[in-house]
DNA sequence: TCTATTTTAAGAATATAATTCTGTTTAATT
DNA sequence: AATTAAACAGAATTATATTCTTAAAATAGA
């Protein structure tokens, strides 16, 4: 029933995660093939979901958006019902990233962007806090990235 | 010198790091201008650097990679040499997707897409440990992740 | 305030790439 | 070996990106 990847569909998938503006022709020609084929296989990479989407990534501290944040966080109370609502609300804050739950010394590990210290004291204060059972947080203030990428290592798939 | 983004350059750089595969035609009707604006406005967005690149997407769990890790850890040494060094090394393993240097608890936080728990101890072991100068090291297991995203929040810049 | 200069946009024209279609080959199945 | 289903090549078509020209708007200087 599903759908199995085989070497081209790895390739064409490490190709488009490292820039998904090529032309199915310089695919097709870096493989060794037509069009018609790489394009049929792209079409189907996305219905059955192996690609999820096509994004432009943006320069954040050109933005102005200058800092990254993880924050570690536990709950004090890890009912169903209040840990779905704690992710949900999550969700909504358009300065959180992503919202992992974890394992280990923590409940959630977030990862936040904003322009500035100020704006994530403001984030803690104004929205953070705000939500119920909060127990420890415990911030990461990034001070350099040396790697920020989305590509998966497709060696071994 | 540097170049200022207004409104319209905010609400395209929206819609891209949403849906890069939109086409100007469509971002255009929707800002109520036409292509050539828009088109011009998307390679000074490119060319000056606000817009990184674009890729694709993919869905980690589906194409095999099913454990996300991070790894927070601290060194033991901390001349500008090994930590230059340090990170060259980290980039250099396809495993890492991200590498930070943070202020808190750890020097390094990192995060690793990896098959499963098998993979990720054979990072460790045969990767990982190998480099010199290495304290303590941490790990979040992600058990579920409710929010990954690229999209940073443009409504205020 | 007026004029010159630069920037920005519109609209048409062109080039390029995506997409579709048809026929052929290859592989898989019985 | 015959039949069916997939995968591919190559041409044809459609859609989109890209370029070009002109007009309008904004800006700067006198």
């Amino acid at each position: 029933m599903a759908y199995t990847l085989d070497h081209i569909d790895t390739q064409i998938l490490a190709m488009l995660q490292n820039n998904s503006n090529r032309t199915t022709k310089s695919i097709a020609d870096e493989l060794g093939m037509t069009t018609s084929p790489i394009f049929e296989r792209i079409k189907k990479l996305e219905k059955e979901g192996y690609i999820k989407k096509y994004v432009a990534v943006l320069d954040n501290k050109k933005i102005g958006l200058k800092l990254t944040v993880f924050i570690g966080i536990t709950l004090q109370g890890h009912t169903r019902s209040y840990l779905e609502k704690f992710v949900t609300e999550i969700n909504n804050f358009p300065e959180i990233v992503e919202c992992h739950r974890v394992s280990g010394n923590f409940d959630y590990l977030l990862k936040l962007v904003v322009e500035d210290i100020e704006a994530y004291e403001h984030f803690i204060i104004s929205k953070l806090t705000l939500l119920p059972y909060l127990g420890n947080v415990q911030s990461l203030i990034t001070l350099s990235t040396g790697k920020e990428t989305n590509e998966i290592d497709l060696s071994r798939v």
